[in-house]
DNA sequence: CAAGGGAATGAGAATCGTTGTCAACTCAGG
DNA sequence: CCTGAGTTGACAACGATTCTCATTCCCTTG
């Protein structure tokens, strides 16, 4: 995960039905387990659009809105990596379970995680030193990769 | 600023005769100053059609595409930071010429500007080690304030 | 194994932030 | 007083994302 808690929180957002917290059961249909399985056949970011055609092309039938949908469950499942570019898009990336950060490559998209203990506890230490609570961080390296150049 | 690199900067702006590639200077107009005086007059960030109203409340009629562009400019001329809340919008504050970070309260907006020479080393490490270059990066941290708790 | 109900889907409309368009306007020089 | 490049504003255009809602699907129960 990039970010240290769930993302996309908003008050009020889910309707509180029977379940205590958001829906109970994921069901996995045909199209969740092709989004998944695209999600799976890639190893940089691409966006919602992006990956929507790619289902197309791999002949698979969803729904855009349906993809937007896949994909928000499992960024909060923490299945999968959600960032912005530059100018405010969403991509998606499959992750490791572990709190990782990237490196990316600005040309081509290439993506490397990187862990970094120490800033993790600089973070944590910054937030506690001002008394911020329920802290999160977002840490995103952006360059040009050895292959670009 | 919150990058290590200037943003959308463009390389070689010079004014050249008839050259349509970009104006050259920047005037001084009502607008822009009253787009600069508003930015100084708040601490946390806030969006472009925040300020835009701001500027209404204090009676200065100013389009909204002309708030869009001054603060264009003043990000690109490092005037102003500028980050994405989780959404995607963009949020704005006019910030000191230093590279920092931002500890900033999800709950009020109130911001907290942080520097460290570790996290500095860190991603500058982490890039060279795999061989990025023209290294910039983004880092921020959410939470809750004391104010907020 | 049929039935029932809630979850999920899809197609398109609706949002909403942001950018583009372009005629009108401003103002420093000549 | 002209002139032209830079600016502006109202509004259209855009693009990503979300919402709506009738229909379809999955799973459990009888």
């Amino acid at each position: 995960m990039t970010s240290t808690e769930p993302r996309g929180a908003q008050p009020g957002a889910q309707p509180e039905g029977s379940a205590p917290t958001g829906p109970a059961v994921v069901r996995p249909t045909r199209q969740r387990i092709a989004v998944a399985e695209a999600m799976a056949s890639f190893d940089d970011f691409r966006s919602a659009q992006e990956i929507h055609d790619l289902l197309g092309q791999r002949g698979e039938r969803v729904g855009l809105a349906t993809v937007y949908r896949s994909l928000q469950r499992m960024v909060e499942g923490g299945e999968v990596d959600l960032l912005r570019t530059e100018d405010g898009e969403a991509i998606y990336r499959r992750c490791s379970d572990t709190h990782h950060h990237h490196l990316v490559c600005r040309s081509c998209g290439a993506t490397v995680e990187v862990e970094g203990p120490a800033v993790e506890r600089w973070t944590r230490a910054m937030a506690e030193e001002h008394g911020f609570a329920d802290v999160s961080h977002t840490l995103e390296i952006f360059g040009t990769c050895p292959a670009c150049r």
